[in-house]
This record gives structure tokens, sequence and C-alpha cells, in this order.
DNA sequence: CCTGACTCGC
DNA sequence: ATGCGAGTCAGGT
């Protein structure tokens, strides 16, 4: 009965949707990506020169195999590296980042790294990708590939345009309004998975942060570090938030020890605290957990399930991964449900009400929309209305939303 | 054509 | 020994 009312009420409406959302497509402005190719390639030659310069000869940069001999077997700068799965050197960021004090190289290579990937994957790929005939790029929204419901893009991936740094939100300036006079909107969830989690342990502690409108990481670090809203510095604020995160991902100790860059034993105590401060979602951890060893699925809101076959494996690697799953899955399915529910709502009003503008881009708790100028306002009005009255939860879902000649202004 | 390493997003 | 994806490149079959 859950199924068919997900499938009936929800994965099927969602078709055309998507279908109108792909047609739409996205305007890019492709003689700026064309500039910026130039400038990136003139910094990644100045960068690539300099790596030589340190290694003394000429390699594939873009080689890890070549990149970990060239740094640890040839340049020596540190005694034991750590190896991958296959025995190759780890040379990933997270390695690099431990080593930036060693050598000059490591820099280097990672701003070679992150100007390449910027340029490959983006700046070169996407003006190939533009449609003659209608001057846009049309991603596919993969509507059954992701094992908790949410959508995957493709052929391009839209929802992996970079935002993080400064030389990848360039990128984002590249995505503009169809017509000269419009605009882009772009409204998006405020802690969405978050307050799911609130709202399915019934933890009161955390529901109220919600509920009296507080910045969640600040209240998390004011509770586990034991003083007021006000006291809460930005470090405690960080590993506040590090610690929020890990927790919709059933994080270990050492996992978020490593994250924030602490001792194994302080991250213990940092989930200790967590859990005294928000004793009701250990509790719904351990429910997910038990519930799915009993059914060998858990589920969403929605009745979204996720098989667990592995939950009762001998294996405690294996079965680690089906307990984080039956932790998470619940919690990243009901979201994408969510804002499943406000597309098809949504899509519902910009027809019925003779929309000039357009829904076409969804990023997992973000939806971005190309507005005609004299609509903004009424949009604006009825995308928050929507997105936020997707469903009644024991707390309010709050979207924010911003609007701009490109998706990185809107943001 | 496939796999692994790496890096981009939420 | 923290969840979900996709694209690119190297290197092997």
């Amino acid at each position: 009965k859950n199924l068919s009312k997900l499938s009936g009420e929800i994965e099927m409406p969602l078709v055309p949707v998507l279908a109108e959302m792909e047609y739409a497509g996205v305007k890019l402005d492709v003689e700026n990506l064309k500039s910026y190719a130039n400038e990136l390639r003139g910094k990644i030659i100045v960068v690539e020169k300099q790596i030589y310069q340190y290694a003394g000869f000429e390699f594939n940069i873009a080689s890890p195999k070549q990149m970990g001999e060239v740094l640890f077997d040839r340049m020596k700068i540190i005694s034991n590296p750590k190896k991958t799965k296959t025995g190759q050197y780890a040379t990933g960021e997270p390695e690099l980042l431990k080593l930036k004090d060693k050598h000059g190289i490591i820099d280097e290579i990672l701003e070679y790294r992150g100007l390449q990937k910027l340029l490959n994957t983006y700046v070169e790929a996407l003006p190939k990708l533009v449609n003659q005939k209608t001057e846009k790029v049309h991603t596919s929204f993969n509507q059954a590939i992701a094992a908790t419901g949410r959508l995957s893009s493709s052929n391009p991936n839209l929802q992996n345009i970079p935002i993080r740094t400064i030389e990848g939100r360039e990128i984002r300036k590249a995505f503009i309004p169809s017509n000269n006079d419009g605009v882009i909107f772009s409204a998006d969830y405020s802690q969405i998975e978050l307050r799911l989690m609130a709202h399915m342990s019934k933890d009161e502690n955390m529901l109220n942060a919600f509920v009296n409108g507080e910045d969640i990481h600040t209240a998390t670090a004011a509770k586990i570090f034991n003083l007021e809203l006000g006291e809460v510095s930005r470090d405690m604020r960080s590993r506040a938030k590090s610690a929020n995160f890990g927790i919709i991902y059933g994080i270990s100790s050492f996992g978020l020890a490593q994250n924030i860059g602490i001792k194994r034993s302080e991250a213990k105590e940092l989930i200790d605290n967590y859990f005294k401060t928000y004793p009701k979602i250990r509790e719904y951890m351990n429910k997910q957990i038990a519930f799915a060893r009993e059914n060998m699925w858990v589920e969403t809101i929605n009745g979204r399930r996720r098989y667990l076959p592995d939950i009762n494996s001998r294996n405690a690697i294996v079965r680690g991964v089906a307990e984080r799953n039956a932790i998470n899955a619940p919690i990243q399915g009901s979201a994408a449900d969510i804002i499943k529910i406000a597309m098809i709502n949504i899509y519902k009003k910009l027809l019925n009400e003779n929309y000039k503008s357009k829904m076409i881009l969804q990023v997992h708790d973000e939806l971005v929309f190309d507005v005609q100028k004299d609509e903004i306002e009424q949009l604006k009005a009825m995308v928050t209305y929507e997105m936020e009255n997707a469903v009644n939860l024991s707390i309010p879902l709050t979207v924010d939303s911003g609007m701009g000649g490109d998706w990185l202004e809107a943001h």
C-alpha cells in the first residue's frame, strides 16, 4: 500500500516534471567559458613548470601512480607514505594536505589538480554539450539510480557544478537566464537532513533548537561545550557542525577525529557529549538498526524502502556499512521525497497559473528557475510556500532563496 | 572496455 | 574505521 502510494503520488507524477526540466535546459555563457579556459590553461602551464622544477625532471602529473613514485621513491619527502588498497602510494587530497609543510611541491600539485579538474570536467566539457538547436545544455535527471531515492544527473552532471573555491565559482557565472531580461532564481532547504533527524528521533533538544529558529551548529556547540549561545567560538561551531554531519552518516570517533584533525580520544568525548545533549538521537539510531535486523529494510517518511541484505552479516565491516545505511537512508531518502513533492506541486502551479518562468535544475536540496523578471515576486512566494509546505513535520521547514544574473549570484 | 584513483557536488 | 552520486584520466586487458 505504501509503495503504490509512493509510486502513484510521487514517482509517476514526477516523470513529466523531470521531462520538462530536461527539455527546458539551461543557457550557458559559452564566450565567457572560452576565455576562462584560456586563463586556466595559462595558470596550469606556470604551475606545471614549477612542479617539474621541484622534481628535477618531467613526468605525467595527471598520473597518481607516477606522482606517488616521484614524491615517495625519488624525492623521499617522507619515510612512511600511506598506500591505497592496491598497494599504490596514496596521493589524494587528504594525504597531500598532511604533507603541506614537508615540501613546496605539495601546494603546487594541489593547485595543478584543482585547475586541471575545472578545465577538463567543466570549462572545456560543458560548451561541447550545448545543443545546436536550443543553444542550451540539457542534462538527464535519472530517477531510478540512487539507492536512497535521490535523483542523479548526467551528460552533463549539473548537480556537481563547483561552488566552494573562487576559481570554481567562476563556472557558476556561466549559468545564465535564457532571456536578456530574465533572472536566475534559486531556493534551497535550510538544514533539511538535520531537521529530519530531529523530526524522526523526536529529540526534544534538537526539536527546540529548530522551533526557536536557532543556528543549529551554534546551538549544538553551546550544548556540548556547556556554554551560552553567545559564548560559542568559531572553532567550537565548526566542530559541532562536523559532529552534526557525522551523525547523519553514522560516523565513528576515528572518522570524526580524521575530519576535524583532533585525537581519537577527544573525538570520542565530543561524540559522548553529543549524545548526552541529544539522547533520543542515539535511541533513534539504535531503533533503526534493530528494525533493519528484523525486517531487512528501512523506510522514509513516505514509505520508500531501502533493503539491507547485509544487516545481519557476520563480517563486522560489511555489517557496519549496512548499519550506517539504516541510519542514513531514511534521512537522505525523506529529504528526496520532500523535494520531489515540492517539485510536483510547483510544476502544477507553473502550468495552472500560466507562468512563463521555468524550473530548470534540482540539486538535492535546491531548485533553480529560469525566470521572467515580471514574475519574480509571485514566483518567489509560490516556490517558497510549496517547498516549506510540501509535508507537515513536527518542526518548520525553512527555505532560503536568492536571484541574480547568473547561478552564482542567485546563491 | 573495465577498474582504480582522484575530485566535483549535496 | 562517515552517507549518496558522476566525470576524467591513467593504466591494464
